[in-house]
DNA sequence: AATCGCGTCAACCGCGCGGAG
DNA sequence: CCTCCGCGCGGTTGACGCGAT
C-alpha cells in the first residue's frame, strides 16, 4: 500500500459538500486566498482534509469556473488538444479557460470518446480503425430501412452494383447481417445486404485504409471501392494524395463532379457523399498547414439533406455550415456528421468544403469517410 | 409503483514531482 | 545529494437521476 488516505485519520468528513461546507471555505479563500491546503481546513473550520478542499475549490467553488455543456468550439479543441497531449488533462484544461481538468477528462469519457468510437476513431491514438466501428449498428438502421426489400446471394454481393468488398471483409458484414436481422421470408444461405449497407460498410474501410496502408490487405486495388455516383476510384493514402493549392488557385466555390478547371483542385476525395437515405453519416477532415479562412461545408441539395452539422450537434441550416480556421493552429480538424433524407432520385447527395477568405499560404486538406 | 440499467459527474485515491531544508 | 512534505495529476469509484420495462 502506499500513502495512507487522508481523510481517514481525525474524524475527518468525506463525501457530497454541504451548501454550509461550501460557504466556509469560499468565505475563507475569499479572506485568505488559497494555498496551504493541509492548514486550511483547520483555519477555514472545516472537518475535511487539505486535499478535499482543494478539489472542492479548483473543480466546483472557484469563481472564474465556467457551466453548462461544452460548445463545439471546446468540443473541438479537446479532442485536438488530446491528439498532441494524450490524457494530459490539466495541460488540455489550461487551453480552456474555465473548464477544470476533471470536467474535460469526465466529458472525454462519456460523449467524446463513445462518439469516436462510433466513427471508428481509436480514441488514444485518433487514426481510424476497422475494428472499432460500430458495424452492427449501422448495418441494423440500414437493414430497417423501409425500402429494404430485395435480398441477395452473399457470394453475388461481392459485385453488386459495382462495388467490390473482399471476402474476408464481406464475411464479417455477412455475420453481423445473418446473426439477427434475417428476413423470415428470406430463403436459406440469402442475406439483407443493400447496396447502402455495403457503401456504408466500404467508406468505413476507406477510411481504415487511408490512416493504415498497410491494411491494403483488406483493398486488392482490383477491389477498390467506387463511388456510387461516378465511379471515380478513390485515390490510394500518401502524403501526394492530399489536395493543395495556394491562394491564386483556390475556387470560391469549391464543386464537386463539375466542370473543374485546370488551375483549380480536384476535391472528390474531399468532398462526403451521402449514401441515398436515411444514414447518418459522418467524417472528419484533416486540415493542415492552412493559414486561416473560413472552411464552410455546403450540400449540392438542400432538399435531401435533413441536417449536417460540424461537430456532435447539428446546425440548423441544412444547406452549410462553417467553421472559421485560427491561424494560430498548424493543424485542425473537422467533424462532419449528418443524415440525409427521403431520396426519390436515388442519387444521394455531396456536402462540399468551401474556403473562404483564406490567407495566401498553401494549406492540404484531406476528408476521411 | 417498483425495479433495473445506464449515463453522468463530483469526489476520492494513490502516485509522482518538485521545492525546501 | 538525500529526505520530507505539499501539491497536483490521472484513474477510479459511487451516488444520483432518469428513462425503460
Amino acid at each position: 500500500m502506499g500513502k495512507s488516505p487522508c481523510c481517514d485519520k481525525n474524524g475527518l468528513k468525506k463525501g457530497p459538500w454541504t451548501a454550509e461546507e461550501d460557504k466556509k471555505l469560499v468565505e475563507y479563500i475569499q479572506k485568505h486566498g488559497h494555498g496551504k491546503w493541509r492548514t486550511l481546513p483547520r483555519n477555514a473550520g472545516l472537518k475535511r482534509c487539505g486535499k478535499s478542499c482543494r478539489l472542492r475549490w479548483t473543480n466546483y467553488l472557484r469563481p472564474d469556473i465556467k457551466r453548462g455543456r461544452f460548445t463545439f468550439e471546446e468540443e473541438e479543441a479537446i479532442i485536438q488538444l488530446h491528439g498532441v497531449l494524450g490524457n494530459k488533462w490539466s495541460a488540455i484544461a489550461a487551453q480552456l479557460p474555465g473548464r477544470t481538468d476533471n470536467e474535460i477528462k469526465n466529458y472525454w469519457n462519456t460523449h467524446i470518446k463513445k462518439r469516436l468510437l462510433k466513427m471508428g476513431i481509436d480514441p488514444v491514438t485518433h487514426a481510424p480503425r476497422l475494428d472499432l466501428l460500430d458495424l452492427s449498428s449501422f448495418l441494423t438502421s440500414s437493414l430497417h430501412a423501409h425500402y429494404c426489400s430485395q435480398f441477395m446471394n452473399a457470394p453475388n454481393a461481392l459485385n453488386m452494383n459495382g462495388y467490390a468488398v473482399s471476402p474476408d471483409l464481406l464475411d464479417l458484414a455477412t455475420t453481423l447481417c445473418s446473426s439477427s436481422f434475417k428476413s423470415p421470408e428470406a430463403p436459406q444461405n440469402v442475406l439483407e445486404i443493400t447496396p447502402q449497407v455495403l457503401e456504408q460498410f466500404q467508406y468505413s474501410l476507406l477510411a481504415n485504409q487511408l490512416h493504415n496502408p498497410l491494411n491494403n490487405a483488406h483493398f486488392p486495388n482490383e477491389n477498390r471501392p467506387m463511388h456510387s455516383n461516378n465511379a471515380r476510384e478513390i485515390p490510394p493514402s500518401n502524403p501526394s494524395n492530399f489536395v493543395s493549392c495556394h491562394q491564386n488557385s483556390i475556387p470560391s466555390y469549391w464543386q464537386a463532379d463539375g466542370d473543374i478547371q485546370p488551375q483549380h483542385i480536384n476535391i472528390d476525395e474531399t468532398s462526403v457523399s451521402l449514401p441515398n437515405h436515411g444514414f447518418d453519416v459522418s467524417c472528419r477532415f484533416n486540415i493542415d498547414h492552412f493559414s486561416s479562412g473560413h472552411l464552410v461545408f455546403q450540400s449540392n441539395d438542400a432538399n435531401k439533406v435533413q441536417n449536417f452539422g460540424l461537430g456532435s450537434s447539428s446546425l440548423s441550416s441544412p444547406m452549410s455550415s462553417s467553421l472559421t480556421l485560427n491561424s494560430s493552429s498548424t493543424t485542425s480538424a473537422a467533424y462532419l456528421s449528418g443524415c440525409n433524407k427521403e431520396d426519390r432520385d436515388g442519387h444521394g447527395c455531396h456536402i462540399m468544403p468551401s474556403l473562404y477568405d483564406a490567407a495566401p499560404n498553401s494549406f492540404y486538406v484531406n476528408g476521411i469517410m
